[in-house]
DNA sequence: GTCTATATGCGGATAGAC
DNA sequence: GTCTATCCGCATATAGAC
């Protein structure tokens, strides 16, 4: 249930490792932020791998749910909205693509698992891509379209850490409409004139 | 001199950052490696920020040394081979941005510097591709030459940690050629016709 | 379920002898 | 320059009382 010791110290994990980085956030820290003692937290996840693994679950679940109602996606604004709602999920679990290298590395089961969804997002993508081909939105060969698969799903992936990197935005959080214009626009050359339209409002709306 | 002893220390820390990660590598890890004692090793550097900081201001100067080499880019041949170089170099470094989230967060003066840096590519970037449209290289209006330019910072920056993502690829080396040609491929929508020759010979040698 | 108290180890950093 | 020995603090994890 949504009320439960267990569901809070996620809840507050999650906001802990998405606010500081997984490598900062010990498991004092998150018994602090919770009122709770050490001992009490260690009753409900005997270490913080399991609360890791927990979230990292949650979030492998988005994002396949995510990936599975790709298929009706047909015109440059559905996939807009895709976009969006994928950025909506990946800076809910900033955390998970934020330490990647170091969730890897001190927890090689989870960095497996992140392989493989890795590997799940790029077939999505690429059919995706395939099916926009197929229905004349964009103009890509098949090759082309596998490029323009990965290119989004590396988008996708790291644009949020590689933000963090430019001078400005310290603090603000990401808009995920702003970041979903921006991975359009690795496919707008590839985009007929017919299915322009919707490209040139968000370019009006994102920079303007 | 190169064979002194803080020189084999910072190549020793180099070689150990890169393959295993910055938080992972603990000042007696480095020490053993060296096959010198930890306090030794503390006489040469007071503490593990300084041996990082030496690093980090290294690969600040090799970069930054590309960027005062752009100027005379004009030809697509050119700019690829800058991005080999500049993959060499993030290759060289790869700890920085391999663990950026976590080197921020435990050393804010560098993260600052990371900032600055990543200005003067996205800087450097934008001229380059402005001389590039200049000289009918690609053709790009202004705006799209600004976006052009944070799209190859962003991959230049973030290539290297997102292919230890995918699937296959484990422990070989990247080879910066082939990164410097995916890059490429960000702008070959923008190629004018006369200078698409070098784009479909290194298309032939990376994807044959 | 929740607490206090504690074991154990590691990481960064130092002191002081050689 | 290099060593041994050590301090301190933190992090994970646990035991056992309430």
């Amino acid at each position: 249930m949504a009320g439960s010791t267990r569901e809070r110290i996620l809840q507050t994990c999650l906001a802990l490792f998405n606010a500081h980085g997984l490598p900062a956030v010990s498991t004092h820290k998150i018994a602090a932020e919770l009122g709770m003692s050490p001992g009490n937290l260690h009753y409900h996840f005997k270490t913080k791998e399991q609360i890791v693994t927990w979230l990292f679950r949650r979030f492998e679940q988005k994002l396949e749910a995510l990936n599975s109602s790709t298929a009706g996606i047909a015109a440059v604004d559905d996939l807009w909205l895709a976009l969006h709602l994928r950025f909506e999920v990946i800076g809910e679990y900033r955390f998970v693509y934020r330490d990647m290298a170091f969730l890897s590395s001190e927890y090689p089961a989870l960095g497996q698992r992140a392989q493989a969804l890795t590997a799940l997002e790029l077939v999505a993508a690429q059919s995706l891509f395939e099916g926009l081909a197929a229905a004349g939105v964009v103009q890509a060969s098949a090759e082309q379209a596998r490029i323009l698969a990965l290119q989004m799903v590396f988008t996708t992936t790291c644009w949020l850490s590689f933000e963090r990197l430019i001078p400005g935005r310290d603090g603000r959080d990401t808009d995920p409409g702003l970041a979903a214009f921006y991975a359009l626009t690795l496919i707008s050359p590839y985009v007929s004139s017919e299915s322009r339209a919707y490209l040139d409002y968000l370019k009006s709306k994102y920079l303007g």
